[in-house]
DNA sequence: CTACGAATTCAAGTCGACTTGAGGTCAAGC
DNA sequence: GCTTGACCTCAAGTCGACTTGAATTCGTAG
């Protein structure tokens, strides 16, 4: 039980089996050994995807998740720029949370266009009067299951 | 001063001209008309700036944002879709909390494995007991401005 | 022993979001 | 009138993150 064949890290993880081999190809992830040809992956390595999905969900890239969480399993990087990695994400937690106040609003309100809506100026200049976060390019696409 | 050309917009937004030729061909944003073959901006774009960078940070595609924020002006996608997606962003601003909270403990946490720290463990199974929001690839790029 | 299904490799393809480069236009200043 | 600089177009290139497909290799069940 300790030990998962890629299906299975796939379907719990709802990691594609090739995103598997791929990230280990990268060294993201690693497998214990092969059986044969096939990856053998322990358990933790559930945990570790997650850590990455959070990475990813916060805009870092799967190189620089590597540089966080290490390749072996320690931080590549310094401890301030953790923390300031850390910064940088609370600075995106409040733009996110604009952005959702935004959109509630969006939601709402009944003005025919919201430029000339004052709550929406109100939550816009909120937004404006800061730098930006300024992050390219998330893809959405769900999370992927084996199909049944 | 109310009509921006579009270097000016570039070093307001610190989105690159060649970004912003791209994002009025895809229709997110448009130029009041012409001056000759020179693309004219009202000020607001730079408002509809903030507001894509914000959706961007957020994980949305363009395409997305285009719809959320309507081409026109005006949302294309249905006020409870609106909803449900703040309501996502509420659940990835609990998830980029967690990630905070993991970076900082990794930055300060003396463990040499972290796998074996009660806290941080602790903090990854808030993380993995709910379903991730699984947004493929954000890469980062910093704000560009155009050189001095 | 053989057939099956789940895994493997490797090269190539895809997709979104831009960027780059070559060659062209235009208004303003000398 | 010519140069300069800021803009233009259009096609092609790039980058990250995967996916796809064809051909192959296992291990188990019958």
């Amino acid at each position: 039980m300790a030990v998962l064949d890629i299906g299975e890290v796939a379907e719990r993880s709802g990691v594609a089996p090739s995103t598997l081999r791929y990230y280990e190809e990268i060294g993201l992830i690693s497998s214990l050994w092969r059986r044969g040809l096939r990856r053998q992956f322990g358990a933790d390595v559930l945990l570790r995807l997650s850590l990455i999905a959070m990475g990813k969900a916060a805009g870092f890239s799967l190189e620089e998740i590597a540089g966080i969480f290490g390749r072996d399993g320690r931080p590549d990087i310094p401890r301030d720029q953790l923390r300031t990695r850390a910064d940088e994400l609370q600075r995106q937690m409040i733009e996110l949370r604009t952005l959702r106040d935004i959109l509630r609003h969006v939601a709402d309100c009944p003005a025919p266009s919201h430029l000339e809506c004052p709550t929406f100026r109100k939550l816009m200049q909120a937004a404006s009067r800061r730098k930006l976060v300024y992050r390219p390019s998330v893809r959405r696409s769900g999370v992927r299951r084996a199909a049944p």
